[in-house]
RNA sequence: GCCCCUGUAGUUCAAUGGAUAGAACUGCGGACUUCUAAGCCGUCGAUGUAGGUUCGAUUCCUGCCAGGGGCACCA
């Protein structure tokens, strides 16, 4: 409809003689005032050197005799607004046209027959999966989804780091322990590689010590060495996978530091002296030469090991031999924003068609309400156990439900997780996150629970009205158009602003909105009524917001539970 | 010092240059007791600051203030 009414919008100002680069149709923030609205009448105004209302009467004219499918009424209103209200067949329509879509509603073709690749997540072995991982998990999943409905094939890849200063921290920490490391857990580890870490910073002599296994754990010269490494290296990796699991993610590819750190030191090394320089003994690139908004960074140091920067390049390169994707998107938090576009630029010089394909989505940092997160104060919130503290929670809830054991779990984690995601995804991505377990995994109100809960509900009317036989029909429309409805048709138009975006809580705010409408919605009717004729048309309401909540919540990765 | 991000109600967040700046939580006040009350209805309450551009600025530009991040051998 959207799409329609501009060119219509167009074809009106043509006629008047006004060529319109660009029309902007919007829905009025009040329903009251129209279903879309448009300001062309005010932008356009003042070039014909006319009045704004006059101008806005006259194009409604023009409108008004093209005789648009779907239109009732065109209005003139405030300064010059253009209001268009739709019929209410173009409502019932749309209820019908969800219901036939089913799973693909909401999916358009802006990408098609284009691939992109989304890296997220990014979490390093041998140390914990905390709250940052976590987030950007939700965000880089959440996108791979948009991306997807919006036509795309997505390829999702995950980058690692198993090598570098950290491990060797790690390993340290395990030597040093009374206890043997055999059995040890992935939670066990990474106390190990806090003790490390706080030894490395401390004392000059383990600090040593670390640096010592740090080169053997880069030329594999020690066994014994090699062995705590590839025992740790699975037991960390197979606890992430746990994790992705819990959270409904999976990689098609695994990237890790250790092979992208040779791919990307031949690549600098070829291009010293055109891209790269030496200076001080190392290999720089100064980027301020290109853009005097960067900054130079040391790709390989004096004593010749290529740093992140050099793996990076290597990755970037790896990620467009293997894939070649039409677009590109890495996830991180904003931390990481001035290197990247360094990292960038300098690939950009050596692959200037790679340029335009790169994109970098920052988010803000997750930090606790009460101090900082440190990991040598021990206070570090793992993910796991905020995913577990969550989903505590949830099964408190429903310890008291008829429901099965086996129910109660897959409830706490999938309301657990979408408690989590959804504290998330809810706002813009430029903001840090300020986490307070009492007031950010929130169950009501303006939560993820709030959206499956109006879900579950919507499904036992569904439930019941299929044991009773009753089917949804079209027959006996209502006068009354439901704000329901109003709401319900835009969910295609959000997807798309969230893909042109790269913002996935529009689809978040959307969701509450449609699920506030549904709330009102079935606390004023009763929508199970044999005698009612408008029962079966209400019915088909419920299933068409029903799976419109269900494909929404997908594109945020949460699952839309049957009960709850 | 330079660069990037962010400042909206008591709190956590929305608002594609537009109409009376929306929600949620909290506070206060209600309804029904029916298909799940993790729900519904009402109410109190906000654009950091000074300019500029515009018919119109929370949104764009400039200065200032505040918070976070980055700036040569960490990742």
């Amino acid at each position: 409809m959207k799409e329609k009414l501009i060119q219509h919008i167009k074809s009106a100002l043509k006629n008047l003689g006004i060529e319109a680069g660009s029309v902007i149709l919007e829905h009025p923030a009040d329903l009251k005032m129209g279903d879309y609205s448009t300001n062309v009448a005010m932008a356009y105004a003042k070039q014909l050197s006319t009045n704004p209302k006059e101008l806005a009467e006259k194009i409604k004219s023009e409108i008004e005799k093209e005789n648009i499918k779907g239109m009732q009424k065109v209005e003139v209103a405030g300064a010059g607004f253009i209001n268009f209200y739709l019929h209410h067949d173009f409502f019932v329509d749309s209820v019908k046209d969800i219901l036939k879509q089913k799973d693909n509603w909401g999916k358009n073709e802006i990408l098609k027959d284009k691939k992109v690749m989304v890296e997220y997540t990014q979490p390093n072995p041998f140390k914990p999966f905390h709250i940052g991982h976590l987030m950007s998990n939700a965000i880089g999943e959440s996108i791979s989804r948009i991306v997807e409905f919006s036509g795309a094939k997505t390829v999702r890849a995950n980058y690692q780091g198993d090598v570098g200063p950290h491990v060797a921290k790690a390993i340290w920490g395990i030597l040093d322990s009374v206890e043997p490391y055999e059995n040890k857990s992935a939670l066990w580890i990474g106390e190990q590689y806090a003790r490390g870490s706080d030894a490395y910073d401390n004392d000059p002599k383990w600090k040593e010590e670390i640096n010592e296994i740090n080169k053997k754990v880069y030329d594999r010269s020690d066994e014994k060495i090699n062995k705590i490494y590839d025992w740790g290296r699975k037991v960390t990796l197979d606890a992430f996978e746990e994790i992705y699991k819990t959270l409904g993610t999976k990689f098609d590819y695994y990237f890790f530091e250790s092979e992208m750190a040779p791919i990307g030191e031949k690549i600098v090394r070829e291009n010293i002296g055109k891209v790269f320089e030496e200076s001080e003994g190392a290999i720089v690139f100064h980027a301020e030469n290109y853009d005097p908004k960067l900054h130079t960074r040391v790709f390989i140091t004096s004593l010749g090991i290529p740093l992140y920067e050099t793996k990076e390049v290597g990755l970037t390169v790896t990620k467009f031999e293997k894939e070649n994707p039409d677009i590109s998107i890495i996830t991180t938090a904003i931390e990481q924003g001035e290197y990247m576009k360094v990292v960038q630029k300098a690939v950009s010089l050596i692959h200037p068609d790679y340029e335009s394909r790169m994109k970098h989505i920052t988010h803000g940092m997750m930090r606790l309400a009460s101090g900082k997160m440190s990991s040598r104060k021990g206070n570090v919130v793992t993910g796991e156990s905020l995913l577990k503290d969550s989903m505590d929670v949830v099964y408190e809830k429903v310890s008291d439900r008829e429901l099965s054991i086996e129910e109660k779990d897959e409830i706490a984690k999938v309301v657990g997780v979408s408690a989590l995601k959804y504290s998330i995804l809810r706002s813009s991505l430029g903001s840090d996150i300020v986490y307070d377990f009492e007031k950010s995994i929130s169950f009501e109100g303006d939560s993820g629970p709030y959206l499956q809960y109006t879900a579950v509900r919507a499904n036992s009317i569904l439930k019941k009205v299929e044991a009773e036989g009753i089917c949804a029909a079209y027959k006996d429309i209502p006068n009354e158009v439901t704000n329901l409805e109003k709401v319900l048709y835009q969910f295609g138009e959000v997807v798309e602003r969230s893909y042109t975006q790269l913002e996935p809580h529009h689809i978040a705010t959307y969701l509450t909105e449609l699920a506030s409408a549904f709330n009102t919605f079935y606390g004023n009717t009763q929508i199970i009524n044999k005698s009612d004729p408008y029962a079966n048309y209400r019915i088909a309401l419920v299933e068409a917001f029903h799976q419109t909540m269900k494909n929404g919540l997908y594109l945020l990765g949460i699952k839309t539970p049957g009960k709850m």
